[in-house]
DNA sequence: AATGAATGAGACTTCATTCAT
DNA sequence: GATGAATGAAGTCTCATTCAT
């Protein structure tokens, strides 16, 4: 059997693919059921390939989270950062636009950094609190905890992600126009 | 430590104090990082009294799972069979009193079931479905897609469940009031 | 759950029934596969009680095999004496049929210590070789090694015993006839 | 000892050593009493590399269990085409050279199969069948059954192979020939 | 740049056996 | 005489990781 370097191969090339085949991977069986073999033989690589590129399995699996992480807070900031001033409901619709077109651009990611990774519960507890914060200036919760809101839209797109987004049965803007509609109805028609 | 029978020991005891265990520690670390050795160790017992009461461990993960599942459909047929006539909030304003109750006396399998278990999404795609059902009947979601809301109130309950509930801030009833002000806002004109 | 003494129990009468279900299982399974929780189960006795009763589960097989084979050699130590004197066929035929009668009887012991022990290896040569001087003496083995025919009159008979005599498709007598029969035909119609 | 490929390593002699080595130690001690912690100390591998090249513990032994049986096989069926027309006395005897031969060549393989692996009675029901056949047709067995007959020549082959070809005490084709002396006697010079 | 060959560490599980009652 | 409850010891197997080429 021939060894060394392939024809045709390029490292980063390498390195790319291990990467996106982990991503994908680890975003549908999670961590544990996720082996290096198996990330390698979907990429027609071998093992000690894989620690060439990465330092090993935990670290890469951080790097994901990591990146999703940091582009979530980026977005984040963003937001809080517009927050000033402006109309609330306006800018509310312009960051969930933004943030599930990245979830839509990023599924493989988002599934790892937003639902699997243990520190997907310190982001969405630190979404929570952003958006807690830009209602309680603006709007009157008169008798009710602000908190109960903010969490309930954070689980609300959190849910709706999963189940329509991914799904592709929304389109981001779509998704966050009604998701905007549910919690600031116009006009509440309800007949029972 | 000698072999054989300890003073005062009863198979019955063993037996709960492992599931006890397992149970919060599989809530709390996972399937995976929770070892039998881990178990065993807290239980102060040894590896073999644990296959004296489960089959194993993998097994015992799936008993915990179904004993949730159980519950929560339980529940949801409740819902379903008592949809039929009645003031649309009030009805949710109890199942979800119900729920939460549930909830709250059982973080440990609640934790695993409706939030680790891959099954846990099928169980959330039905409670949605089950609201989708009963929302459509009475409200006139003039041109928003009613998933969305029904998504939503999962989601919702979801996190408000894991922030505000397994924390002890808030009780569950008061939580089912909450919950439903924020979807049926009093201002928002939707009496029955 | 009661414990202790069972009502209407004889340890004498348990002791029997465990040796009994162990001979049995250990002959259709043999060693490895027979547990001690097997054997118990079938005596519907519990896992100390077998302790009371025997020393090891390996000391009670030995046992098994040594019970065969004192009959085994206290046989062929009469065929030895009986050696001296009288007609061959004869002496065959009878030593043949007391032989098959206890296999017969003993089926199961007969398994273990003619088949699957260790020593059932050097019971046969044994028999082997008994049988070797035996014919040495009579026969006129004009060119061939009457080793040779020894080994194979015990490989006769161990096969004719699993196929015929555990079958029950053959009686002790007959088979020791035919036998004899084969080995030394009385017109020996042998043509090529 | 380092981890990692060692120096002038191959994989296949590896695999080799290892499959010679368990067809070794099954053949002298069983399966149950060959751990695979021997097989490797004695091929100086660790465990894992077991597994590197085969299955599993059964696997291996079942994947020996059948090559002894389809040389077996496929023996006899030689055997039951060749047997037609000819003379039934060189029939067996080329047949039984061949064995013989096969036996002498492979005696670990043949212990295996054909004297501890639980389908080897299989096997040699089969064998006494077709030599049964082979008989019936020719010779006049004129009180007696055939079977015992073809049951008595599979146990003295049995028998002789252990006792007389495991050991080099005889040669195959010698071995051969003296069988069918023995149950074919040229002049029957039978005194009693 | 990449691979073939191997291992360390550890997890799960089984089974004979033993105390305490 | 018998059992309920437990364990020591060991075996099989897996997986991430590493050396030598």
């Amino acid at each position: 059997m021939p060894r060394g370097r392939r024809v045709n191969s390029s490292g980063e090339k390498s390195k790319k693919l291990l990467l996106d085949i982990a991503t994908e991977l680890f975003s549908k069986y999670g961590y544990h059921k996720t082996k290096i073999s198996d990330i390698v033989k979907a990429a027609n690589l071998t093992q000690p390939t894989f620690y060439l590129y990465f330092e090993n399995k935990e670290s890469l699996y951080r790097d994901l989270i990591l990146q999703f992480k940091n582009s979530f807070l980026e977005n984040l900031d963003r937001l809080k950062e517009e927050a000033k001033g402006g109309n609330l409901i306006d800018l509310l619709h312009r960051h969930l636009t933004v943030l599930f077109q990245y979830f839509a651009s990023n599924p493989y990611l988002t599934k790892i950094g937003f639902y699997q990774a243990e520190e997907s519960e310190e982001l969405k507890a630190k979404f929570s609190k952003v958006l807690e914060e830009l209602l309680a200036e603006r709007i009157e919760f008169s008798e009710h905890d602000p908190r109960i809101f903010a969490h309930s839209l954070v689980g609300a797109i959190e849910r709706v992600t999963l189940m329509l987004l991914f799904t592709k049965e929304k389109e981001p803007e779509q998704l966050a126009s009604e998701i905007i509609n549910v919690y600031f109805p116009k006009t509440a028609v309800c007949k029972s």
